[in-house]
DNA sequence: CCTTGACTGTAACAGCTGTTACATGTAACA
DNA sequence: TGTTACATGTAACAGCTGTTACAGTCAAGG
């Protein structure tokens, strides 16, 4: 087994990165924490760059999975609070501080974390097309409802992120999915 | 004027990190572009974290410049779309672009960049609280209305610099205020 | 047993970082 | 003219960065 001790250090990566960010990454550090050497981290990923954009690729698995679960759910409405639920729950905090940390990272390195960001916001669209799927409209307003729905979503997270007020984003969700709803 | 010389590297700074962000920024290359040594820069402003705070404290003084300009509008529909026009115009890109790194920053280093975040959360309530305030709803409600709001604006102007689709953005900001129209 | 290949340890490379000590300039004011 | 305050220049500090050269260790397969 080659790749397996390998995959042990992405792993132990990724949960490094979910606790102490990405901007300010260094290989010695990191390899201090999961019990190795720098050494060694380019010896089995050859450099720094590919190590960060293949614990970026387990990240987005990860949270797609976190989305997946969310299908079980009836109605959007469920399916969109569902989410947040998740996204708001202290333990897994870390995943969205780390979403929107390489987001802005990306929208000015495109060339390093451009291919995470791609994947990421295709993921999103992705649930989201399946939910209105269903529906009777064109796809043209599909496509404006479903960039709606994410940017609202993604931006109440920033907010939550930066304010830790899970009340009021929370209220101002539930209103927004009410107003949606008398629009149909 | 001791300060005179201090304002004009604050100033250049601030361009600086509009084209090349504040991820990544060093003294050395910074002084070089700017026409400067990196030893001034620390004279001048006495270390590296009060110089990027207070080139940040005059990027928020710039936004909320524009952010005045539009309240000359007559409607909340005008200023926002007023707005959204500014900040997706391409010359102006760099600030939003600017404001979203170090919102992502932020969240992961608050004691260097939170002071600056959270006067930017401000000042974005407080235009929008000021524009709400001639309507008859309770504070809770207007609260809950302006948060959704900037999330909403936030949310796709993140859309827009990760993917640059001006159009279906656009078309998806108009649809979410013609939704507003109705729910009053 | 001996070789092969995957893996690890030690140490170093050049280059970068923010910051500082010390010396020099320069202009205004007494 | 001498003093004072602000400004600049030159070099260096210790500490960090990703990466690499070289020398091992160790278990599996002939």
């Amino acid at each position: 087994m080659a790749a397996k001790r390998r995959e042990q250090l992405l792993d132990a990566t990724v949960d490094y990165l979910l606790e102490n960010g990405a901007a300010g990454l260094s290989l010695r550090p990191l390899a201090a924490a999961i019990g190795t050497k720098a050494r060694l981290l380019i010896y089995h990923f050859g450099s720094r760059d590919v190590l960060v954009s293949s614990a970026l690729s387990v990240l987005l698995r990860r949270i797609q999975l976190a989305f997946l679960e969310m299908h079980s759910h009836a109605t959007l409405d469920r399916t969109l609070i569902g989410f947040w639920r998740w996204a708001t729950d202290k333990p897994n905090e870390p995943y969205l501080r780390l979403f929107f940390e390489v987001h802005g990272l990306a929208i000015r390195d495109p060339e390093r974390y451009g291919q995470y960001l791609r994947g990421a916001i295709e993921s999103w669209k992705e649930l989201l097309s399946q939910r209105l799927d269903k529906r009777r409209m064109t796809a043209r307003r599909r496509e404006e409802l479903a960039t709606l729905i994410i940017a609202t979503v993604d931006g109440l997270l920033l907010d939550y992120l930066a304010t830790g007020e899970k009340e009021r984003t929370t209220r101002a969700l539930t209103m927004f999915l009410r107003t949606l709803k008398k629009e149909e």
